[in-house]
RNA sequence: GAGCCCGUAGCUCAGCCGGUAGAGCAACUGACUUUUAAUCAGUAGGUCUCGGGUUCGAAUCCCGACGGGCUCACCA
């Protein structure tokens, strides 16, 4: 009996520990270093394309990969790498009898080498003639069932590493999430827009209304939060005049709850360019989730959830209060703060203690328009109360030049002609002061030194937020946020 | 944070108006040897998430906890 059944290890586990002994009293390292492989299998597939059945090539490869069949006693091996799949067939016609004997020693999961002559199957299948086999890996734990794969959920999420071995669709959109940030970073790049890094640790938090994570700093004995944009920092780098337009790809933190739309930590884009206003915004996003959309699905129609979203451009540009009027008939633009409230109380809102005329139409946007708005649309006419980063709308000094554009009721960007009046912006952030006084534990804290970067001239610019998941869930047809992140965060176990 | 639903073998699932568990795949033993969800015969594998309660008896009913999903709230 080995150590492994002596120890009460899962029996299927112990199957493979013993493995793992035999072949190490074979002389047989199951780790070895690398492996001198010369192809991959869809490099294979490609290669032979029209490499007729019944053929043999007498053309030697080493190829490398997991094990995800064994049939006939292992002499028929379906290897995986990442590129695809290519069958081995493991003979006595081609292979010594020292190594038809370690097939007995492989598993589903392991990792080998292998080293043969391809040819076409009668039955048409591209494969390998092994000659030798080397193991690479091998895999002390069992794999989910060959048919169903890994279904739960829960495992899914907390076990991606099987997950992904299993479950192409999960590689397919991780795979296309990569394919997004690339393609978003060289169209930004081909346009002369400068990437940066700016800080996750931060001494004040800033740049959206959201609940920060805490964390502290030892050495200088300082709390500190998680980010929640970057934003304040990337102006201040247009400030600077480091260039004129410059942007950042990275994680935010909000210490929000859990939903198939929420994760605590996600990825946005946001870019800020100087000398141009929101208008200009807009036709940037379109023309960037356009690129995009073309690039990971091939066309600019999407299909999500069962719906056809069309994101040819132009989209319709709607103001809130007109949206909120068209779905409500009430016209918030005529009334008061209290009149506001109190119509957005009749819609079913909850509205909290330090809540204005702002608050209150965006309540009745989100009760009543947000979920229709399925197609592309840039909702324009943003309060300025929940706007204190956004220059105030020269035409009604309720309003700022904002928009955010909705797909799939959805919030997809955010962007504005950002505030630089550094009078202006210090009386925003007093009232957000106050309103965190009354209890609004999302409003902004004043950031001293960023007004002093106003201060000291911010050119004026347009400034544009796109949440990278949500965008990945929508190209990729994911239903759950937790699809497009590799690693979800979940409770531990 | 609230409501609803779920948790049975490594995986995918049956069983659930109470009588202490089954299948397929995976594993093991053997047969077969141009298969591809290989096939055939056999074997083994379970604190039924955990803890209480009701009961002669609980996977099954009740309560609680833990983990997950969905919805709502907050938000992107």
């Amino acid at each position: 009996m080995s150590d492994a059944v002596r120890d009460g290890e899962d029996p299927l586990r112990a199957a493979r520990r013993q493995k793992l002994e035999a072949l190490r009293e074979l002389g047989i390292d199951p780790y070895p270093v690398g492996f001198a492989r010369t192809d991959e299998a869809a490099a294979l597939e490609q290669r032979y394309a029209g490499l007729p059945a019944g053929e043999e090539t007498g053309d030697t490869v080493r190829v490398a990969g997991r094990i995800r069949a064994l049939r006939n006693s292992g002499m028929f091996i379906d290897l995986h790498d990442a590129s695809g799949k290519i069958q081995v067939f493991s003979h006595k016609d081609h292979l010594p009898h020292d190594e038809i004997a370690k097939l007995r020693l492989l598993d589903i999961g392991d990792v080998i080498g292998v080293e043969g002559q391809v040819r076409r199957t009668p039955r048409g299948e591209l494969t390998v003639n092994a000659t030798a086999l080397t193991m690479l890996s091998k895999a002390l734990r069992p794999l989910p069932e060959k048919y169903h794969g890994l279904s739960d959920i829960e495992l899914r999420y907390r076990q991606r590493y099987v997950d992904l071995i299993v479950n192409p669709e999960s590689r397919d959109t991780l795979r296309r999430r990569s394919r997004i940030v690339a393609e978003m970073r060289a169209w930004l790049l081909a346009r002369g827009y400068l990437e940066v890094e700016t800080p996750m640790l931060h001494a004040i938090q800033g740049g959206a209304s959201a609940k920060p994570f805490v964390t502290h700093h030892n050495a200088l004995d300082l709390d500190l939060y998680l980010r929640v944009a970057p934003e304040l920092h990337l102006k201040r780098l247009l400030v600077g005049g480091l260039a004129d337009g410059v942007f950042e790809i990275n994680r935010c933190f909000r210490n929000e709850g859990l939903s198939p739309r929420h994760n605590p930590e996600f990825t946005s884009l946001e870019i800020y360019i100087a000398y141009v206003g929101y208008i200009e915004m807009m036709r940037l996003t379109e023309g960037l989730l356009g690129h995009l959309a073309q690039a990971v699905t091939g066309g600019t129609t999407i299909s999500y959830g069962g719906t056809t979203i069309d994101l040819a451009a132009p989209w319709p540009r709607r103001s809130m209060a007109e949206l909120v009027e068209q779905a409500t008939g009430i016209d918030f633009l005529a009334l008061d703060a209290a009149g506001a409230r109190k119509a957005a109380s009749a819609l079913g809102a909850t509205l909290g203690a330090g809540a204005g005329w702002g608050h209150s139409l965006e309540s009745a946007f989100a009760l009543r328009v947000e979920d229709s708005l399925l197609q592309p649309t840039h909702v324009t006419g943003f309060p300025r109360d929940i706007s204190p980063l956004a220059k105030a709308d020269p035409a009604d000094p309720r309003l700022v030049e904002r928009f955010e554009t909705y797909i799939y009721g959805w919030e997809i960007a955010n962007a504005f002609s950002e505030l630089n009046d550094p009078i202006d912006q210090r009386d925003r952030f007093e009232a957000q002061m106050q309103a965190r006084a009354a209890g609004d534990d999302e409003a902004q804290p004043l950031d001293e030194d960023y007004v002093t970067a106003l201060e000291y001239g911010l050119p004026p610019c347009g400034g544009l937020g796109i949440g990278i998941d949500r965008l990945t869930m929508l190209l990729t047809d994911s239903p759950s946020i937790r699809d497009v992140i590799a690693f979800p965060t979940m409770r531990p176990r």
